[in-house]
DNA sequence: AGGTACTGTGGGAGCGCTCCCACAGGTGAT
DNA sequence: ATCACCTGTGGGAGCGCTCCCACAGTACCT
């Protein structure tokens, strides 16, 4: 309220305006406004002042005054297109949220987390958006039809997207090398002596997915091996996919060695499938998963994994994004500095192999 | 969808205000106001007439104004007074997180997530609250010494915590039933037969490891059974603690034929440690942990755990906060109605008991 | 001397809302 | 006729900032 509360100004919940800080400093308010936003072109002794002020009345800048005056928000959304369940299903968004916390630490930013799994919940972020109720948005998870993209570009927000939607992706993105990583995991595999390597994919039209079977095919015709079709089967980074996908690898090649699944929760589905049929693991099959999440270290026994810095990522989605926005010029230079950044995987070598 | 698609109106970018809609429905900026805040006191005429308006010049409310004018901000903070890392390696906040995103999936609020991990983080969010940058605070995973709900009290800021600190918790809590969990655990151990049945503890500074001391205390008292120090170990919640204190009942009551762990990922570390001394699950020694979380199920035996609705809590919280919200008063009604939730929990039955 | 170009500073003019007062016009009781 | 008291409405007065223009002061030229 306005006038209301005026008796308890005293020390705490009274909140100083820039202007008090002005009076109390000696000073007018621009130049106090000039301190806060850390200006250039204040003198010493004036800055000196006003700290002085600031400190001793306590003041801190009313965030909605300046998101009005200023027309920005200092605010960021991560935007989750899929529904809650799906988002805490899977380690990977945690591990990401973390290192996008981490990233925002060192700033200003807020971070408002945002699902769009329904219709309704779509609605609702496209008015926040419209509303530019934020500076920026980082999406996860983008399935190659989504029009969330479209979107943001077209009420030019500055986006970045982890796992680009495909190889000519627009916005600007971070991903892990998959297709790096699923080399590495397949020549582990080779070089344990494994023969015949089969591959459980992720859900196909996540672009990542498609990389980590380029990176499986690559790595076997690169040693010479086979590439059987038989030996590929189509998951969807799910637990019950992995278990449909290992069922049909058993099926149509019961002399497989090796599986590499694309997911540590895939990878806990065939092996429960695995184990039914009878196979020991690593014995008579070794085991690989992606993503090194805690299932792979709980799991009998613990599985060897291509561990993604997620966190990382997180981290550089912060950095890219917020350089953007630094930068957000009138959409004229657009597309040409195409931004993207890949950062390397790691095999982490546990029983299962 | 919303906005965008209406581009071409007036100068590019410009979003509508209330006056250009006032302008267009032919009344007052007031009146369009009290339509967009459903106000009842607008005649059927004109609401249609601003509502016509409202849609085809797609306006959108400008968050910002609207805190600036009406001091709210029309956002909530979740607040984790812990590092990051702890956060997500415990499944139960992300559902936690889970139930608070569909309670708040009905609103207009927002959800901001803010960490208060390190003294850096405790520092600003400080400051975020003392600007009041937001309505309301979700606390989860709060130690009993924690200054921030003196904070919060004092700044008058509604807040709803999850675990209440102590029987006398003066925030409005949401809990489950631990007392009863635990006794149902200590009782379903009893009807399998078990005679020794020991107990790893949580963290004690949290009450609700406390709780679960207790119903595992009374039930065994009001089945006349022994309660013998020697079968009650510290813990921590962590694997770690769960391996240290398994260790310790080991030495002291070596013919324990059960064990009830206050979490699973307690559980997990007890049962490494009997399986290394040669105990089989449950041949030997029943095992149950509490949470039911992902690795309960993934556990080999599979988990008997103590499940608690956490999704439901997380809604629970976020209803009570709202209602705080509110019915926002001078505070002087404070302390008299203190609201609380319990929510059941439930028993789920795997191999390992 | 005047001219030019800085640096530092004060404060007016909004940003787009909500709040609230004023007031028109209707109703019913006096 | 007066009064009281509704309902619905318009619009002024801010909310606390940022932006930007004006301008004093200083410095270094012509």
């Amino acid at each position: 309220m306005a006038g209301a509360g005026h008796g308890a100004r005293g020390r705490s919940g009274g909140r100083p305006t820039l202007e008090e800080v002005a009076a109390r400093a000696g000073v007018g308010r621009g130049t106090v406004s000039r301190v806060i936003n850390g200006s250039p072109r204040v003198s010493d002794a004036t800055r000196a002042a006003v700290e002085a002020a600031v400190a001793e009345l306590g003041y801190v800048p009313n965030t909605a005054a300046r998101a009005l005056a200023a027309n920005r928000t200092n605010a960021i959304a991560l935007v989750v297109p899929e529904p809650e369940t799906r988002f805490f299903a899977e380690p990977y968004f945690s591990d990401m949220l973390r290192g996008v916390g981490a990233g925002l630490s060192d700033t200003e930013m807020q971070l408002l987390l945002t699902f769009a799994g329904s219709d309704r919940k779509r609605q609702r972020l496209a008015q926040y958006l419209a509303a530019h109720r934020v500076d920026g948005v980082l999406l996860v998870s983008v399935h190659a039809d989504d029009p969330l993209p479209e979107m943001l570009d077209q009420l030019e927000i500055p986006a970045v997207i982890s796992g680009p939607r495909s190889a000519g992706e627009t916005l600007t993105s971070v991903d892990s090398d998959n297709y790096g990583g699923a080399r590495s995991a397949v020549e582990h595999l080779m070089a344990r002596g494994r023969r015949t390597i089969a591959h459980i994919t992720g859900h196909l039209d996540v672009y990542g997915a498609q990389r980590r079977v380029d990176g499986y095919r690559d790595a076997l015709r690169d040693a010479g091996r086979e590439d059987d079709e038989l030996l590929v089967a189509e998951g969807d980074f799910t637990e019950e996919g992995g278990r449909r996908a290992m069922a049909r690898l058993l099926a149509h090649r019961p002399d497989l060695d090796a599986v590499f699944a694309a997911s540590d929760v895939t990878a806990a589905g065939a092996r429960q499938v695995l184990r039914e049929a009878g196979r020991r693991i690593p014995d008579d099959v070794s085991l690989v998963g992606y993503d090194d999440s805690a299932i792979a270290r709980h799991m009998d026994p613990p599985l060897t994994s291509v561990r993604q810095p997620i966190e990382e990522m997180g981290r550089a989605m912060i950095d890219l994004l917020l350089t953007e926005i630094a930068d957000r010029r009138p959409a004229a230079s657009r597309g040409l500095e195409r931004r993207q950044a890949v950062l390397p995987t790691e095999l982490v070598v546990r029983a299962s192999s």
